[in-house]
Parts: C-alpha cells; sequence; structure tokens
DNA sequence: AGAATTACTTCTGAAGCGAAAGAAAAACAT
DNA sequence: ATGTTTTTCTTTCGCTTCAGAAGTAATTCT
C-alpha cells in the first residue's frame, strides 16, 4: 500500500474523468463507464489498468445485492474507489469555534471534532490548526491534505484577502499551514467549499446547473453552472450577502441589514432581533420556531414573513439562474419545516405557472458540514487536481 | 470558387476551434491563434491550411491601418474570414409581418425585407418565406442557409410546437422551409436566437457569463454560462415571461400580466395602457417617452416606475445570475434614454455596495435585428456545426 | 552587414483514441 | 448436457492530433 503514496497524483486528463465520475457516482462497470463518458470499451480497459494497479480503484466484486437484475450476457465487473485509500482534513474556523473533520476520498466522515478559539491571532489559529492536525493523524495516519473554509474572500485558494469577523487582511494561510503540518493545505470560502462539495457529492450530484442559498448568521449564495462552480467577485461578502436583496420595502428593519431585505427578514439573528424587539424576550431559533409552529401569534408573524422572504428570494434564484435545482442549507432552513406552506406560496406567486416546478431540497446543516465542504475542496485539487 | 460549396462543411474539432475564434474575434495570425487556443504554432499551420484553401479564410496583407504597431521580428500574417464567402437568410416571424435580412458570415446585413402576413396558415407562412426567400437569393445567390426565429417553444431547433399567437402546435417548420426553398433551415425561439447572436457578435462576444433582458410587446430573457446558452423550459412561454416577475405588490395591474409584476410595468402595452387609463388619450410609446422627458408628470410617473422595476429586475439577475455583462435590447429600450438614473438608483439600491458595478449596456433592436439573431444561428448550426 | 527577434513551416515521435477481433462469463435454447 | 446468444472485457492495430525541435522567412536593431 506505501507504493502508491505519490503514485497516483499525476493523472491524466482521462483518467481524471475516469476517477472522478466513479468517485461522484459510485461503482460503474467499465462498460457504463464508456457510454457515460463517450469513450470506446477498449479506452476505458487502458485508463482503468493504472488506476486499478495504483490501488484507487478495485474491482468490486458482484457479491452486492445492488446487482439484484439478472441480465443476460457476461456480468459487468463494477469498479469503485477505495475511498479510505486517502483520508482528508476539514476545517471551518468561524468566529469562536474550529471544526474539524476527517473524511474519506468519498467525503464520509471519519472523525469530527472542534475547539473553541479564544484569539483571532493568525498565529494562535493556526496553532489551534496544527493541534487538531496532529490529533487527527494520530488516529488517522493516511491523511493526504488539509481542507480549510473561511468566511472571507480567499484567492488562490491560498491567501485570505480579508476576513471581518478575524480581523485578518492578506493572511497566507494555505502556506502557513502548511508548513506546520507537512500537509498540502487548500483554503477556500466557506460557502464556495459547501457549494463545491453538495455538486460532487450532495444535491448537486450530476447536475449541470444547480444553485445553493444557505441560511445562518448571514445568507450564503452560490451558483454552480456547467458542473462548475461560478466564481464571483461577491464570494468574499459572505456576511454581507444579501444585505441589499430587497424583499419588501415595507418590511422590518433589523442591524443586520437594510430594511425589508433578505437578511433582515431571514437570517436567525434577524428573526431572534424581531422577537425580542416584539415580546422584549430573548428566545433561541429553535423556541421561535416552536412557537410559530404552536400558533403563538408574534412567532408565527415574524416566521411567516420569513418564509415568504424565503419564498421569493428562491423564486428569484430560479428565475434569472435558472438552476435544476435549489439546495437550501445552513443551520435556519428550519424554518422551512415550520412554515413549509408559505414558502411554496411565495415560489408558486413568484413563478410562470406553465414553468417547472422549482427543485428545492432542504438540508440541515451544522458546522462540521461546512469543514466536510473545505475537505472536498481538498480532495478536488489535490488528489484530482481540478483547478 | 465553386469548388469550396461542401467542402468546408465537416470542420474538425481544431478547424472549428479555429474558425469560430478568427469569426468571433475578427483578423488574427497564427501566433495570436495559438496561444488563444492554447495550441502550438505547427499545429496552427496544419489547421489552418485546409481553410485556406477551401476559401473559408485568406491570408490578409498588412496594408491595414490595424498593423500600425511596428514589432521587430518577422511580421504576423493575419487571417481572416471571407465573411461573404457563404451569405445566410434569417426571418423573424410576428404575429403580422415577416421580416427578413440576408447576412454575411460575419452576420453583417446585406439585405433586408419585410412582408405583412395576412393569415397564420403555416401553408400561407411558409409561402411567404418561400417568396421572400426567392427575392433574396436573386440578388445574392451565395445564400447557404436559413435560420428563422419565432416567439415560440422549438424543438430540435426545427419543429415548432406550441405558437399562441400564430396559433400553432407542432409545425415542422424547418422541414418545410427547406422542402420549399432547398436550403437548409434551422428554426429557434426568437430570445434564443439573439442571445446567440449577441453572444457570438454582440454584447457577449468573448464572455463566459452574459445576460440579455429584451423589452417590447413583453419581456424575454436568456443567459449564457460558460460561452453557451442555458436552455430552460421557459424558452417558449416568451409572452408570458415577466408575468410573475413580482415587483411591486402595490403596482399597477393590466390586462398582460399579474399586478406589480414586471410585464404590467415595464412593457409597450403596459405603459400604453396605463397612460391611456389615466388620461383617456392613445398614446404610442415613443410620444409617452417624450412627454416624460419633458416633465409630465402622468408620463413622468408611469415611466419613473418602469425604469425602478427594470433597475430592480436587473439587479435580481445580477445578483444570482451573476454575469460580467446584462444587455438590455428590443424595441422598450428608449426608457433608459429617459429614465437611466432611475434604472441605476434601483439597480445601487439593490446591490451590495461593495460587490462589482453591474455591467449594463442598450442595444435599441428593431425586429430586423431580431432576423439578423436568426441568421447567425444558421452560421452557428449549419456553417460551424455546433450542436 | 550581421545580430536579434518574431512568425511561420516541416518533420518526427508520442499519446490517445476507435474499430475490430478475440476471450470470458453468464443466460437461454435445444 | 451442449451449443447459441448476449454482454462485458481485453488485445491489437492503425489513425489522428498534438507538442517539440529544427529549420526557414521576414523584419528591425545596432
Amino acid at each position: 500500500m506505501s507504493t502508491l503514496d505519490a503514485s497516483w497524483l499525476p493523472l491524466s486528463p482521462g483518467e481524471r474523468a475516469v476517477a472522478i465520475e466513479v468517485l461522484v457516482h459510485g461503482p460503474l462497470s467499465r462498460a457504463e463507464l464508456a457510454r457515460r463518458l463517450n469513450l470506446s470499451a477498449g479506452s476505458l480497459t487502458r485508463l482503468t489498468k493504472p488506476l486499478i494497479e495504483s490501488g484507487l480503484l478495485v474491482e468490486k466484486g458482484t457479491e452486492g445485492a445492488a446487482s439484484a437484475e439478472v441480465r443476460q450476457g457476461r456480468p459487468s465487473q463494477p469498479l469503485d474507489m477505495v475511498a479510505e485509500s486517502r483520508l482528508f482534513i476539514g476545517f471551518k474556523i468561524t468566529e469562536d469555534m474550529v471544526y474539524g473533520v476527517v473524511t474519506t476520498l468519498r467525503s464520509d466522515i471519519m472523525a469530527r471534532d472542534e475547539r473553541p478559539l479564544t484569539t483571532h491571532e493568525p498565529a494562535a489559529v493556526i496553532d489551534l490548526l496544527r493541534e487538531m492536525t496532529q490529533e487527527f493523524t494520530r488516529a488517522h495516519p493516511r491523511a493526504a491534505g488539509i481542507g480549510i473554509g473561511v468566511g472571507a474572500g480567499v484567492r488562490d485558494r491560498s491567501v485570505v484577502i480579508r476576513s471581518p469577523f478575524l480581523d485578518w487582511d492578506e493572511v497566507p494561510l494555505a502556506e502557513l499551514v502548511e508548513e506546520w503540518t507537512g500537509l498540502p493545505t487548500v483554503v477556500e470560502n466557506d460557502v464556495a467549499a459547501l457549494v463545491e462539495a453538495e455538486c460532487w457529492f450532495g444535491a448537486g450530484r450530476g447536475l449541470d446547473r444547480f444553485a445553493v442559498l444557505t441560511i445562518g448568521a448571514g445568507l450564503g449564495y452560490g451558483l454552480v453552472s456547467g458542473g462548475r462552480r461560478v466564481v464571483s467577485s461577491e464570494d468574499g461578502l459572505s456576511l454581507g450577502r444579501g444585505r441589499h436583496w430587497m424583499v419588501d420595502p415595507h418590511g422590518p428593519l433589523t442591524p443586520y441589514g437594510e430594511r425589508g431585505s433578505a437578511v433582515s427578514l431571514l437570517t436567525i439573528p434577524s428573526i431572534r432581533y424581531q422577537l425580542h424587539a416584539a415580546t422584549g424576550r430573548e428566545m433561541t431559533y429553535e423556541e421561535i420556531l416552536g412557537l410559530a409552529a404552536d400558533g403563538e401569534p408574534m412567532a408565527a408573524r415574524v416566521v411567516d414573513e420569513a418564509a415568504r422572504a424565503l419564498g421569493t428570494i428562491v423564486s428569484q434564484i430560479a428565475n434569472f439562474a435558472m438552476p435544476q435545482k435549489i439546495l437550501l442549507a445552513g443551520e435556519g432552513v428550519g424554518l422551512v419545516d415550520v412554515a413549509g406552506a408559505a414558502v411554496e406560496e411565495a415560489i408558486l406567486a413568484n413563478r410562470h405557472p406553465q414553468a417547472d416546478k422549482v427543485n428545492l431540497e432542504t438540508k440541515v446543516s451544522d458546522f462540521h458540514d461546512w469543514a466536510r465542504g473545505a475537505a472536498v475542496l481538498a480532495i478536488q485539487v489535490l488528489v484530482l487536481g481540478s483547478a
């Protein structure tokens, strides 16, 4: 096994296409791969041979119950990725915590950890990352790379341009972490990483056009088109995104966004702020959702207004970005469980009746999911070299 | 010249890339092409040779004043497309007229014509197209193909699925026109054709992400991503697009769209309807714009409201589709000349201050421009085979 | 006039592909 | 049981296309 250590890094374009297809779309026979990639059967034998020899792929015996369909002819020999042949570490840095996960090549989480962040000094943060990495590698020595997600603008998947909440400015994070851990490191905006992860292994798997809207302390938005994430100059503005998505000029004003903006209507702090202003009580987001579900008028009004705002934004995404699917993620999507009908209603009001129904998926995600997204980015860049 | 008649149709992928690059980005030397297409100089000699021999490209002597920059070394030999080596006919079919143009390979218009459409019977329409084509080919015998734009859903660039205003249902238009004219024919939704044309030869030239919003009797919207137009199931709903883009729930209601929708606020019939309702007088769109420019309160209010609606829609496109440029086209863009400030203001209100400025371009287009778009589609499909 | 520079051409070898033919492994038919 | 059919996978061969190297061409600079 130690022979493969550096051998499968330089993949030819053909090999990379095969590897990605198998990685993303599960076990596939050579014949099936040939059809999907528009290659001849002969080419697939050629392309898969070195991948199997290097240990990245294995011939998965037909023992699986998945091959239930009994067909004539020689049975296909599904190829699968040895997901555990390389492990990846993903981190999500928030204002007061660092979340970390260890994942397989297929981004299954093998371990997780979280530590409080007491200072924002780059040196201290890096030291914490080093410490967590050491802990991880002790249990999982096969770790091959690190991905880090930050709510900030990132250049060249390496340098944090500016982070308001960390008060960082031009911090060459990837370089520093590489130096201290010895592992190749990729840094990216947190929303961007989550979008890439969902695009490869999550809700956007195999889709050509795909949008992600995250609801949490702020709003996040990412778009995939042609199977690739659209890089936008707004990626860095994570905390500012949606402050100017005006939904209702007569809507509420909060300290977090413009009056009636998506941020003022929809984010967790804004909803808590509105209920605090109305009732004088401090309540958690979950408490508010619970009250709204029980029909408490104040909470129900705010939550309902938020749901309508969400539906409006979703329909705008559907109308103008025209994705095949929209994923709602983040800590604030519980809203949809409580007021899904209002969301649906607002979407329908803003869509042409003959247009395709909006394909909406909701995924509750915690901070470890954000860390997992960063790990996926490391997989993409370090293993498959998809720049 | 007659030797090339069918010789340059089957272009290899490499040749096609060269041809498109020269066609879209003007005269280019082999060395420059090599840089742009990431090919070696040797490959370019190989690829360009058959294209020159077939008459599609010519070595443009350095006589041009364009080569003003005197550099050291052997002067480059710019290659240019012989734009007149093939001519194309484009048609736009509206409810009461058929507009036609003859264009070069570079989509320069050589001739134009228009005829009233008295009946919507497919046979009659096709007969009119045949007649106009005959007239065109008499003056321009080099015509090599026909493109037709219709405000309807189109399948396989051939069959008109359903057109409300023509009352057509599953009309195999391309097939029929081919049969009657003997020229290869491509049919496409009119907005789609305009988007493709602008993407190749117009405002979207060379851009990766690009959006088009048309304002006229209705609204049209098209998106280009990764240099390719995004095909949407809503393409066919040309007359319905924007009826549910809600801008202001308290806005006006017109017979053309929902209350406060982009259609009710922004289209030419809606603006005329609003002024008719307010003043009792029938006025043309141009008259209304003139009055608004002169400060007449009624007209100014309606036009201003339309401008704000336009700005809102534009900012939503910018926020969610994230194009590098947005083109406003159609007969209704005169609005921007009169109330550009209000448009700008509405865009700014809905955009993050740190986000890139919206790159907005306005292009007044008449119906012949729509026909030209259809001709470009014929060029793309018939000559360069870009499916 | 010669050096330097840039553009283009020609040649060669390597890579990658498809087509075709063969081998293997199963179900199906007799 | 035995052959046939069907499908998958492997092997081989030839074709296309490319990059790289070396050579030629045309111009400016010194």
